[in-house]
DNA sequence: ATATGTGCAAATTCTTTGCATTAGA
DNA sequence: TCTAATGCAAAGAATTTGCACATAT
């Protein structure tokens, strides 16, 4: 028999303990924003997590606003792919990983390791503190590829 | 081969000619624009831009259009400091290069190399194609550090 | 001559803010 | 209790769009 299970998402539960940890209240939208982000992966804009709560539970300036409170107590982490809006992911600790954007249909292929930290090895050598930084690669992923090629060949055919 | 055109203000005259290979036309704005991104160098806000040029010569809608034209066409190069406003700059070429920025003065050090390629050469193996990436590094500066620590250091060191 | 670029105004989109109310600790 | 969090409405900021007019090629 399975004496004490561990929880069965942790990382939910060591997330909460975080806020708690950091005079943060445990409210239902921090909850079911939380749940959404530790278990399902990949960076949702401040719209698709809202979406993905049950409806009614709260307000979509709330989970502006509890996200902002998140990665301010490095919570979650705000990614930047380019088109206007920010996304936002569960940080799972100081395991830095990046993302492949395809550009075509915004599917995201998670990278497991990172290249930059050489780079914020030398920007602190030049004297810079509490260094962070941002990385993303952008791409056109293999389904597109076939999709367009499929579509409309490598040769639009114009007629003379 | 063409014959060897006399560099005069060769980046600008080449990003001219870069428009005009891509049948986009030559216009006060836009070479307003160039004149600006080929001689002062770090990344600008659109505002930023718009100010530089002298009063009346174009709107700033203006300046928006002309860098999405040519961003479109490689001439200039996007960024994002991830404080609501994207930056561009003039685009070198392909050599590559990324930014240490401050976070609290926004001051910006160019660095003259990349670490990424190897990243994008993965994700072509991965079967991406037309790869690209965006990196950025931030930080706080010596010189904020410094202020920092003049005004209200880690110890406000009450006197007597 | 004609497609391309521009100005002006208004619309869109994402995000933030003010303030009265609710609810965690 | 008592401060932090929320809802609603409205403001704000950056960027885009529509359309008549101007202009580079």
């Amino acid at each position: 028999m399975p004496p004490s299970h561990p929880p069965a998402n942790s990382s939910l539960e060591s997330a909460l303990q975080t806020l708690r940890d950091h005079q943060a209240r445990v409210t239902e939208p921090r909850r079911a924003i939380l749940t959404i982000l530790t278990s399902e992966h990949g960076p949702f804009t401040v719209e698709e997590i809202y979406q993905r709560i049950e409806k009614g539970v709260c307000d979509l300036v709330t989970v502006y606003r509890s996200l902002a409170a998140m990665e301010e107590i490095n919570l979650v982490r705000r990614c930047d792919f380019g088109d206007g809006a920010y996304r936002y992911e569960f940080n799972t600790g100081d395991h830095h990983h990046h993302h492949i954007i395809c550009r075509t249909c915004r599917s995201v292929k998670t990278l497991d390791f990172c290249v930059a930290d050489s780079l914020e090895r030398m920007a602190r050598q030049l004297g810079y503190e509490n260094v962070t930084h941002t990385l993303e690669i952008f791409g056109v992923c293999v389904n597109c590829q076939k999709k367009a090629a499929r579509a409309g060949g490598p040769n639009p055919a114009v007629p003379g």
